[in-house]
DNA sequence: TCGCCAAAAATTGTCGACAATGATGTCGAC
DNA sequence: GTCGACATCATTGTCGACAATTTTTGGCGA
């Protein structure tokens, strides 16, 4: 649905800045003087000023007192720090959704699976990209745990441009597409600690491409 | 009303606002009408307005558009399911300290385990609970991992009632002490794996007494 | 030429007032 | 007597202006 469509312009001012951080508008380290932001998104500094507050919290924006905000830079170390809390978390949630999962869910990812198969198979990597968006979505849905899922909403938006240079390098679907299997496999058999180990694994796996990039 | 303890005035309004409804000032559930706390903390609606935006994201306040705010009410389910979450970050933590831990450090929580024990025999409940905190602190600090230590800070602040009430429990001391040793013994004997496993430990047990008192 | 101090500019923080929105109470019709 | 439409009210959302703070610039002297 987020898909980079004809955008239905958000109503928050807040949403619209999001976008644009995230579309790569605002680069990162580029300062967000307020009265810029003012007329450019037709709101006042009121209103921007909110929108900052809530960015800010969200973790894409930051703001020191007295000096302004600016687009957040997330390094490779943070990316891998974000990445490291989003194992553990999404560990959990597998776990939970282990436990919960119900026939209907089990054959939903079931076809998922078939459709990561094929979009690797067919090298359509950004289908591929999108199927692994759904099946950790899902797991989190499934999961059905409130906080951890409001958790890795957060984690997901602030490291958003690594993974999408992650999942564009060449081979890597090679490898994620396994691990992604196995995490589903587990899910399927009802088992929380092997979802949980198979989604540790898969993290720490991504862990590892990222320091790749890192040296 | 904030007779309750020798509060240095927190400067900003926000932290005056989260120190009076951790405090119980505002009771869980009633209405935060921006223009009452204008007066009540002599300041205007839009510096009473960011505070609450911020408390909002701290998962303390609860905002309906148009509809105002409130104090957020953690239910027992919600308290459990933080406690989850906690359970796996402060885990991931725990690993990365035990991984990072100095001889200084090895030798300080020691101590502190020590005065745990000497709290715990002498039935000095107050002081083992600050003990307690100090504890999971030093290993949030330690472990020197700033996107978990974020995500703790904001699900320690949610709960803090429901911590309160848990540590007042008759016996409750005696359960935990135990198995706040045995994360020591891990921690010092720079075992990831094991120092993981006792967090995780500590906090499942924290989660089944929070589900007795549900019951 | 370099360092330092002061004035000026730029930017954020705060304020009070107005508009918009949802809730409450009242009146009339059936 | 109850239901629905309408007026009223309380509260939030937004706006433009002023005050406080930080950064930059210009000037002065060693």
């Amino acid at each position: 649905m987020s898909a980079s469509s004809p955008d239905t312009e958000p109503a928050g001012v807040a949403e619209r800045i999001r976008a644009a951080i995230l579309a790569g508008d605002f680069a990162p380290g580029q300062r967000l003087v307020e009265a810029e932001l003012c007329e450019l998104f037709h709101a006042t500094r009121g209103t921007i000023r909110a929108a900052l507050i809530d960015l800010t919290h969200e973790g894409i924006v930051e703001r020191i007192a007295n000096r302004g905000a600016r687009v957040r830079a997330v390094s490779i170390e943070e990316a891998i720090a974000i990445t490291e809390v989003r194992m553990v978390v999404e560990g959990l949630c597998a776990a939970k959704a282990a436990e919960r999962i119900t026939e209907a869910e089990i054959a939903e990812l079931r076809d998922l699976g078939r459709r990561m198969q094929d979009a690797v198979r067919t090298g359509e990597v950004m289908t591929y990209s999108q199927l692994n968006h759904t099946l950790h979505d899902r797991i989190r849905d499934i999961g059905a745990q409130p906080v951890a899922a409001e958790v890795l909403v957060n984690l997901r938006a602030r490291n958003v441009r690594h993974a999408f240079k992650l999942a564009l390098r060449p081979g890597r679907p090679q490898v994620s597409l396994p691990e992604h299997l196995a995490i589903i496999d587990e899910l399927c058999a009802r088992s929380p600690d092997g979802a949980e180990r198979a989604v540790r694994r898969h993290l720490a796996s991504v862990i590892t491409a990222l320091r790749d990039t890192a040296g």
